[in-house]
DNA sequence: AGGGGAACCTGTTTC
DNA sequence: AGAAACAGGTTCCCC
């Protein structure tokens, strides 16, 4: 068996399993597209850039080339809860996205870069499709964490700022949320060199690594600085 | 003679001669303004700040202020060549702003920060105008030089790639283009920590400075680090 | 008024 | 080498 190729039995994922027996009159699922999920598509810019092969293949939009009415699309998830999209062509960018309610999929299902989301379709009565959207964990992610940690970048490139680093321990799995952070304290000195980008927050971007020094409000006696390779997930 | 303050006969900067001898039926152009291009003006936020005396005066939105809709601006560089901006005003910083076109024009132009863009314009039948853009170096860029080297952030904080500077050497006024390029050596295990984005290129940003390490085809005894306060400009 | 979302834009990469 | 696609931004509207 070779579990990283053959789909995996998700049921705390959400993937759908190929593996379950066919039952009598149940609807065949045809598999549509994948895509791997790139840090954009699950980070602030709330879309999901649909392959443009596809879209035009599966989601062809009303009204052809002129009308680029933004239309819906409803799936349904692996526990059957419906999903409605907001489905829209980007002339500026030439692309096929999903905008409204695809933050909210993201949030829940706690996607990250490199997890997969499955499109499949069954065809229903009167000729049209019931949509079904899934996903799936990436390649090497443990099935144990909701999300594994990113490869962060060695953090010994951070010498001059003094690391205190603390990982692991901020990997929650009571809140439903997850965490991506680490804690560097720096010298008041160090953070000199970063470039004032508000007054609350600077971002300094240093090996690869985004730095976001908060100064919270009240005085602290150390600045924070949040150490993310591409995403933080807060608790709300 | 003042030459810095005199229009100069710019057939290979692209500027407009003022001393050109006015022919019959030729039109005549009424200089409407200029600006000095800021960092940001020829930076990666690809939109021109104009400044809003003149815009109110030259470039009146349609619509007055209920419409704020985008509108274009088409002009002619000096050899006839339109160009069309989106022209467009930004409530958010209260500024009329060239936006999309407007990083095309500085790259084909190899505008710098100091260089300056003017606008004339030319009645035309018909009660309107046709626009040009021109501009001009700045005071005391090199006649010789496409462009002077920008005044780069202070390497001192490269302390930790054991820089070897030699800048002044990469200025080419043979190729037609530009270079705005400081080296630096840096030991072979010092680019390690950078993080890898394609196989030839790599970008770090370092203390506000951009440096591309650069993998060229071929083993080079050292990689070369692209230094740079905001822009490059590379040789096709 | 502040934050999330919709639309717009561009450089890089790929084919 | 030219064009297409898209990843990753930005701006700004709307609630």
């Amino acid at each position: 068996m070779k579990p990283e190729t053959s789909p995996q039995h998700c049921q705390s994922h959400g993937g759908w399993s190929s593996s379950e027996p066919l039952l009598p009159h149940q609807e065949i699922r045809e598999h549509m597209f994948e895509k791997p999920l790139t840090p954009s598509d699950v980070g602030k810019l709330n879309r999901l850039v649909i392959p443009k092969q596809h879209a035009e293949k599966y989601f062809p939009l009303q009204g052809g080339s002129t009308e680029t009415k933004d239309q819906s699309l409803s799936c349904e998830d692996e526990a059957g809860r419906p999903w409605r999209f907001r489905y829209s062509y980007w002339s500026s960018s030439q692309s096929y996205v999903l905008t409204k309610g695809w933050s909210r999929f993201v949030k829940e299902k706690m996607l990250f870069p490199g997890d997969v989301v499955v499109f499949e379709r069954a065809r229903v009565d009167g000729g049209g499709y019931r949509l079904y959207i899934g996903w799936r964990r990436r390649r090497g992610a443990s099935e144990n964490l909701k999300s594994p940690p990113p490869n962060l970048p060695a953090i010994a490139a951070l010498d001059g700022a003094r690391p205190n680093m603390s990982s692991g321990d901020s990997y929650s799995s009571l809140t439903g949320s997850a965490k991506q952070d680490c804690h560097c304290l720096l010298q008041a000195g160090d953070e000199a060199v970063a470039p004032a980008r508000s007054k609350r927050l600077r971002t300094l971007r240093l090996f690869g690594v985004n730095l976001d020094l908060r100064t919270d409000s009240g005085n602290r006696p150390s600045e924070q600085f949040n150490v993310s390779g591409y995403r933080e997930y807060i608790d709300n």
